[in-house]
DNA sequence: AATGAATGAGCATTCATTCAT
DNA sequence: CATGAATGAATGCTCATTCAT
């Protein structure tokens, strides 16, 4: 009887909304997009079909904010990526620690972006801004092979950011069966030893 | 007057097959599998809807088809590995040239194929063969830096096996601007320095 | 304002499914099941297409519910046959009249069903189901006239209720045409005759 | 290379749609004409999808022609009707045997006609010559047990009829489970009955 | 805010029929 | 006479979305 006030009531919305977000990605991650109904998510997420459209203008609407999100953590990723003169090594296995982290804390979560980042009619309005993101990403590794007078800072960069992503296609594909510590550790060996060859090469 | 010879019927039998197979390919790879109706295909392929049905069983069936003949590919590059014990340096290098050549020569394919091994759905018949093929290429590449004499030749090799698959998923996405033949001789010294980097270590 | 109760909701439910299966008897009866489209039933019951499957799971569904509910008729009425041994003459009549009655109040449901009665693939399901309730009849009948000490009770019973079988043909195809009535009479008067030939017999 | 004469032709021509007449009869017969395709249709009777068209204008007209010759038949019987007033009960008797026999030769015919006699839209054209028939039988029926003056012919007529229809619905549900011998054994005797009853009467 | 009945556009698939050969 | 590739209308069914309550 008592009316809600303006704060629970806001709470109650905050609340449904991250109830059908949560279910929404967890059924597009699993099932895929077109075959995840609204109907199913809103069983998923314990409301009515009807009350999705009361958060969500639409279907299209609820994924762009499900990689709305996706991208804010991107961004946000890309945004602290600063390279410490002073001890770059252990700033990049932080940037590396930090990415693995990442991935292993939501997989799902990723797994979706990765497939959807190749679905051109939905990514198209996120294109720029992954462009930038991959832009952000590259200068960082560049900027620390260059620091490091590794020889080819570029194309280092570039071969890293691959195996990176790799790395990732294939533990998203593989999930528990992958060694991601392991390359997680081999990765970082991997790049210590350029260093080691450089002061060799002298 | 009389009917078609066998060949004759043959013969329009397979171009109209591959007329829908293409037709297929480029719109799935284009605008993914959902969002391409057998209408659109059948429009593309310059033919009428009914007529896909007499070639294919279902649309899942046209789309099987097309990656049963990317796995067959695939199949055929993994069965043709064989590192050759005199030259593995050569052979390697020879290797890579086929794997971007393969890419290159059909980058729409991958796309698809990159996009569909994601669909857990779509991919499930095809999982056991995708593993085999990897475990190949995998042991392909192990073997190789096995032989060399390089340390953790398996660590190693996930390392490049994850570098290459990345490097098809930035050339996918990026298509032409993508440096693919520099990353490719990249690839291919950066290989060969762990060869020299071994030695040193003597 | 606030949402439907649960007893307004099971309420227009109800109603709603009953319109369809209305319309859809009519149809089916009139039309025959595959020249009847969801489509028209629809149109019948003055509901969407969609709608129906918000109440049944598919046409085949909606056919099986309707000739469900006639099964379950007719094993009622197999279910209360029993012989008042007191006065089996006029337990009979009692029988007759209740078969005549449900035919007649609801010609169309029957004209479905035997209608539908010869469609092997549909009535798969029912075969044994159907098989019992002329099992459980064809007692009955047969237990009457061996009761009353009519000789070959058997080949009465199965003669009598193929006359009944065909009269409800007969019925169902001529329709007001025929002298359902009549042949209600003129059917105990041949029983009854039975009694008197055995006893002049005597 | 010789043409064929005009009688080659002819014959061929009568085969072929002899072939096409059987193949439709058995398969409408057995998974009704709704579930049978014209390609069904050709592949069990040999021949190409096409060719059906050079014989039958359509698959409605197909059915037709399969009707027009049961009713043929049925017309023939019913022309061949005829009380031999010498020995009315002999008559009767071929009568009876003629009918269960025309049912024993062919039941799948048989059962397809009956299954089909209650299909509005199919059996449209043939109703008033359906029904022609049926008087026909009836007369005969009613004519018989007038001569033999059995009270109430025309009665005793319909419920002979109906139970002939029964019967036969019976043994076409059947089958081979059903004692269509017996039953005509029983008959006979049913109605030599009513003669003795008669007499008795007096 | 919340519900779920209702709508209708969209799509896969079937199949009778045509027609070039 | 014979073939089977090709067509396209028809239909069952799904599902995003709306809206009365």
């Amino acid at each position: 009887m008592s009316p809600r006030t303006k704060e629970q009531i806001a709470q109650i919305r905050r609340e449904s909304r991250q109830q059908i977000l949560d279910a929404a990605l967890l059924l597009f991650a699993q099932n895929g997009f077109h075959n995840t109904s609204i109907s199913t998510i809103a069983k998923e997420a314990n409301i009515s079909k009807g009350l999705v459209y009361n958060y969500f203008e639409s279907k299209d609407d609820l994924l762009r904010q499900i990689v709305e999100t996706a991208m804010q953590i991107g961004d946000d990723f890309a945004g602290h990526l600063e390279l410490d003169d002073q001890d770059p090594v252990q700033s990049v296995h932080q940037t590396i620690d930090d990415l693995f982290s990442m991935l292993e804390q939501n997989p799902t979560y990723w797994k979706l972006i990765i497939s959807l980042s190749l679905k051109e009619d939905i990514m198209l309005r996120f294109k720029d801004q992954l462009k930038q993101q991959a832009q952000k990403n590259l200068a960082y590794l560049t900027n620390y092979f260059r620091q490091l007078q590794i020889p080819e800072p570029t194309n280092h960069a570039m071969l890293y950011a691959a195996a990176l992503d790799g790395i990732f296609l294939h533990y998203i594909y593989a999930q528990d069966l992958y060694p991601l510590s392991d390359m997680k550790d081999f990765l970082k060996r991997s790049i210590a030893s350029l260093l080691r060859q450089k002061i060799d090469d002298r």
